[in-house]
DNA sequence: AACCTGAATGTTACAGGTAACATTCCAATC
DNA sequence: GATTGGAATGTTACCTGTAACATTCAGGTT
């Protein structure tokens, strides 16, 4: 009993008993078994978070976040990835619920019925992270991917574009969004709609590959918007093989603002999401709500602008 | 109790009972809580990966081939990553222990005195993938790094190239051996080291910076080699936008074989390490060695070739 | 010496699934 | 009707940390 004080809390035991306490843990190499705690108060002191992607760099900063926030209150995060797929999330939550987590942040707003009813039964506090979804499980952490494509599309059209194609891969929630996004300021502006999309996913040559579709499609195009960066680069450098002038013939805007972006030349005009924030925002409403801390709102706007980009 | 048993093993319940379980699980919402099955057998039917980055293609396809053979063997899979620092290793190592992994799979080979210390009393196999260290904890799967560098810089030397430059970030230890193979190559030719490294972690742009700084430290270059695929893309570009032609005025050669070096024009030559395949022999070697299997060897070599690029 | 106080430490019961063993049940056989 | 064998199901104890409560202890006061 002394020693599971000294665990949680080393001053509440006498200076001597600490010192003997620290030197058994040190030379046994002894680490807590965390099943009691789980059994007994039902409660782990972790949290679950589902990405859908082990190699995206947007969900690696969203979970940076995420644990920036965690670690100093002490909490562990169990990490699950899905592949975008809602029966492996159903399985993956099954999993995460199964070592007991106090709470989960997830990253789609897609889910199977069994996935929402685990949820449900499980009753604890759950943040959807990335978007903002009109029927939230519990709160939800995010921006408007819509609105962000409609205004990324807007600008095109400001510059004068007039054939603005539509370059998506791997067409999860978010991409969608931004799909309805484009038609809306493409349908606004009375021009034609230009899609291209994909259900493979997001890579480099899938961009080029898209991109050329699209010129054998379309013909004459001056606009390119796409759903991610991976795309926009690999668009870019297939107009460059075609020696096509960005942003002179033709402007690209990507999505999301990643490193990648600013190496090309010219670099990458793109829309720019928090996902740092978005994960420390995510983490701060579950562990207050865990914590019993009154709760402003349940749903945060993040927002999104644009890197200082030279390619629109 | 029957329904411990039909959770572990349906057939072993009656048929009008399993009917009965199946629903009052599918009604109820029933997940096991696993904390009870992690106190009593000490066994947990899980492992524990560590990783260094959440956004590095490479691991991700380890873990994919990791989980394409524990997900049919009945194992979860808990994923920790360190950011490609020892101390958070320790840390996260521990916790997986406190959730009392059967396994671990680890993916670098330096290791703080307390992690060392941790696994020995642990007791629970573990395989260090991707390298092949010299003193293995226990097993291990990987490639000769050193070997491959020095292949690879061979190969500049074979096309004539005289001036070859070594561009590195991130020093890890896989890194560290890169560089090895690089002198040991370099030496033996009688040609003059070129190195620019940085601590700084990998990215497009890292590349570019390294490019920059070696021709104006170095000169006249006619052949680099860049320790992973996003260096040798970002480098790649910086030489392309001095006018430089790849392969005729300088060769290129990566590491990894990632897609993003099979977007660019040309297109990159690079060693390619057979990561899903180190993940699955992994995944076997700590799944046999759990099921008391013999095991052959407890060092496997997968060996690395090069993708069919033309930079070099 | 008796008493009190607060700090330090100890005792007991409990969480939920399972190994090991025990019991029940039913159909087949004599 | 009694017996038997194997399938199905039940009972008990255990794993380890901790909440809640109990006890011990040292030092100070009367």
């Amino acid at each position: 009993m002394t020693v599971s004080r000294y665990m949680r809390n080393p001053g509440s035991v006498a200076q001597a008993t600490r010192q003997k306490i620290a030197e058994a843990i040190d030379t046994l190499g002894y680490i807590q078994n965390r099943a009691p705690s789980m059994l007994s108060r039902a409660s782990s002191k972790a949290i679950g978070i589902v990405i859908p992607s082990l190699s995206n760099q947007v969900f690696a900063s969203l979970v940076q976040g995420i644990e920036s926030i965690t670690g100093e209150r002490g909490y562990d995060t169990l990490l699950a990835h899905t592949g975008y797929d809602a029966a492996t999330e159903e399985e993956k939550i099954a999993t995460l619920l199964s070592y007991q987590v106090d709470g989960l942040i997830l990253t789609e707003t897609h889910h199977t019925p069994r996935t929402l009813q685990m949820l449900a039964q499980a009753g604890i506090p759950v943040v959807e992270a990335m978007e903002l979804p009109p029927a939230p499980i519990d709160m939800a952490v995010g921006l408007d991917h819509r609105q962000a494509a409609y205004t990324a599309v807007n600008r095109l059209i400001s510059a004068g574009c007039e054939h603005i194609a539509y370059l998506a891969a791997r067409l999860d929630t978010r991409t969608l969004l931004r799909r309805d996004g484009y038609h809306a300021a493409i349908n606004e502006a009375g021009l034609t709609a230009m899609v291209i999309e994909t259900s493979a996913s997001s890579s480099f040559s899938v961009g080029r590959d898209l991109m050329n579709e699209s010129l054998a499609k379309y013909g004459t195009t001056d606009g390119i918007f796409c759903t991610n960066d991976d795309l926009a680069v690999g668009a870019m450098l297939c107009c460059l093989d075609y020696g096509l002038q960005v942003p002179q013939d033709i402007r690209i805007i990507g999505y999301n603002g990643l490193d990648i972006g600013q190496t090309v030349t010219p670099a990458l005009t793109s829309v720019r999401t928090p996902r740092f924030d978005i994960g420390q925002h995510s983490a701060r409403l579950l562990l207050d709500t865990l914590a019993g801390l009154p709760i402003k709102q349940k749903t945060i706007d993040v927002g999104f602008d644009f890197t200082a980009g030279d390619s629109a």
